[in-house]
DNA sequence: CAAAAAATCATGCGAAAGGGTGACGACAGC
DNA sequence: GCTGTCGTCACCCTTTCGCATGATTTTTTG
């Protein structure tokens, strides 16, 4: 969290001295003024975008996991419902949300890349993430990992 | 090394403010422009937290959605018995019994090496089916194809 | 608050996977 | 005969994965 700060300082600072650098070096035109503004606005309104993504990220995925477990508890309906991950199984075996998250994305297909793209993360963390789901799960491959997820009702 | 970053932009932005400070300080109306720019950056940087915010919370509701209509999809699988590939759309789709028998494969979590030796052919030929296989499903990795293997309805 | 757990990121390396191309033999159908 | 499909195999090259290791930060928990 301070981190957060510190950046949106050095933002910030880096932004000003921006505006002060084009100010001096381009021809000032007449809504000079105002186009630094949107500037300002645009960078900060991005920065705020991902700082709020950021903040909400995990209590958000707890969130969604109660309400989906509420859901359906009672077992032996394979078919319907929105799918229970055997949360007693995943417990113990020590896989975490984050894991989880990551793994269920495997399974739709999706490379090391996107993943970390789409969770707002380095690739080096979904490695990360990987290669301990997999030691836990016993599996040498991703594509092992998902079939053994599926076996034990962590995915759907 | 990502301190020295940090301290370097730290610096960077007071070391900016200091010579805006000492250079502007008598006239406090060519603050103006900055004065401006930090409100619209603050204003901005708080509503994009609050659209962060916002996104995700649909996103919440848009990805519970999701987790029901995937529940659908496997629709057309009837409870048990030794499952009854569909035919039709693997020759629509100009897949090969070979390259179904090692798509299936892939499904089990078996690398090309373990399929090879299986299959009594080298790595190289297990390859060759692949590469044709991901073709006709338009897949670019093994977990994409077999997603998709599942979706048609070529796969368990 | 302090300790533990979880998440994040980096780096390096070897193995696996994937794309492209070319080739050869078997076999069916015209 | 000729053609087309299929299965087989090889080579090269690039990308992706997986593993090990260490570090930092954030969150949870006692």
């Amino acid at each position: 969290m301070k981190r957060h700060v510190l950046i949106f300082g050095v933002v910030g600072g880096l932004l000003i001295a921006a505006l002060q650098y084009t100010e001096y070096r381009f021809i000032i035109i007449e809504h000079s003024v105002e186009l630094y503004g949107a500037l300002v606005a645009i960078l900060f309104a991005a920065f705020g975008i991902w700082l709020g993504l950021r903040i909400t990220r995990s209590r958000e995925t707890v969130r969604e996991t109660v309400v989906v477990r509420e859901v359906l508890v009672p077992a032996d309906a394979p078919a319907v419902g929105p799918f229970a991950p055997n949360t007693a199984r995943q417990q113990t075996l020590g896989i975490t949300a984050r894991e989880l998250e990551i793994l269920a994305l495997i399974a739709r297909g999706l490379s090391n890349r996107e993943i970390a793209t789409q969770l707002f993360v380095s690739e080096n963390t979904v490695k990360t993430h990987c290669a301990r789901a997999f030691d836990k799960l016993g599996a040498a491959r991703r594509t092992q990992a998902v079939q053994r997820g599926k076996e034990l009702g962590l995915l759907p």
